[in-house]
DNA sequence: TCAGGAATTAGAATAATTCCAATTTAGCTT
DNA sequence: AAGCTAAATTGGAATTATTCTAATTCCTGA
C-alpha cells in the first residue's frame, strides 16, 4: 500500500535529495507525492491527512520533518499568507500567490520576467536578497472553480 | 504619566478612529504613539513592553485589540514574514520589506509607482486584490545602522 | 550481516495569539 | 453632574501551529 511515485518523480526525488548527502525514505516521497498529485495548497495538516492514507503510522512531527526536508531540497514551496498556517506548494517556477478573503482559496499567479526583474531592482544597495514574495488578498471568482 | 500624543497626531487619531464609531481610548492612543515614535518594526510583545512603561496596567489582550483596531483603522500596518510573530509598521506608503536573515531586522524598501502598477496588472480577470505584500529576506548591510 | 548514523515516532513543550466572562470606562442623556 | 449603556479593557485560560525530546527503528556502507 506503501505511496509510489511514478519513476520520473521519483528520478528528480531521489537524486535531488541524494544530492544533498539525504535518505529518500518512503515517508519522504509519500509526502513529496501527496503535494504533486493534487496541485493545490496542502497545509502541514492537510498533507498529515493525505499521508496518513497511505503510511498509516506516520506521524506528525515526521510529516513536518520531511516537509522541511523538501523545501530545503527546493522540491516543493512554502506559502506563508499572513497567520495563516503554513502551506506547500509544488509549482516551483516563479510565482506570486492570490488569496480568496472568502473561500481562502489560494491561486498562484505568474510572474513575468519583466515585473520579476522590476522587482528585484527594488532591492537596495547593501541589502543581497535571496528571497523574493509576492502575495495578493481579495476576492476571485476564477473562471473555472 | 498616561501617555500623551503630539497634537497633530492626536487629531489623526482622533478623527479617524471617530469617523468609524470607534472611542480614542488612552490604551489606543499610547499603542498608535509607541509605534509611531520609534519607527521601526516592532512585534506585539516589544509594544506591549513600550506600553507598560507608560500605563503599567495594560494587558496583553489589550495591546492586541488595540493593533487590531489601529489596523483596521489604517493607521498603522500589520507585517508578517514568514512564521515570525507579526510586526507593525507606521510607514503607510506602499512599500516592501526586507528581513535581514543574520540579525532579523527589517527595512522598508520603496515601490516606485511604475513598478507597482506592473505588479498590480499580474492579478488576472476576475479577481480583485485589496492588498498586495512584497517582502525580500537575504542579507543586508546597509550603510547607517 | 553488522555497526553507526539518519530518520521516524509519540507525546510533551513552546510561543503567538485569541477567547472568555467579569469589570471598568467613555460618551451620551437628563 | 449623575446615571445609563454599549464599548473597551482585563487576567487568565484556551487554542493552534509548530518544534523539541528522547527513545526506537531503519538504511547503507563496510
Amino acid at each position: 500500500m506503501s505511496y509510489s511515485l511514478t519513476s520520473s518523480r521519483n528520478q528528480t526525488f531521489i537524486s535531488t535529495l541524494r544530492e544533498k548527502g539525504l535518505r529518500p525514505t518512503k515517508q519522504r516521497a509519500c509526502v513529496y507525492g501527496v503535494i504533486l498529485d493534487k496541485r493545490d495548497h496542502p497545509t502541514a495538516d492537510d498533507i498529515y491527512d493525505r499521508v496518513k492514507r497511505h503510511l498509516p503510522g506516520t506521524s506528525f512531527a515526521t510529516v513536518y520533518n520531511c516537509l522541511e526536508t523538501l523545501v530545503g531540497c527546493g522540491l516543493v514551496r512554502q506559502v506563508n499568507m499572513d497567520r495563516s498556517p503554513t502551506r506547500y506548494c509544488p509549482n516551483l517556477s516563479p510565482h506570486a500567490h492570490f488569496r480568496c478573503i472568502q473561500s481562502g482559496k489560494i491561486y498562484d499567479v505568474e510572474i513575468d520576467k519583466d515585473t520579476l526583474s522590476r522587482m528585484q531592482a527594488l532591492v537596495p544597495e547593501g541589502f543581497e536578497a535571496e528571497n523574493l514574495d509576492l502575495s495578493f488578498s481579495g476576492t476571485g471568482t476564477p473562471p473555472h472553480d
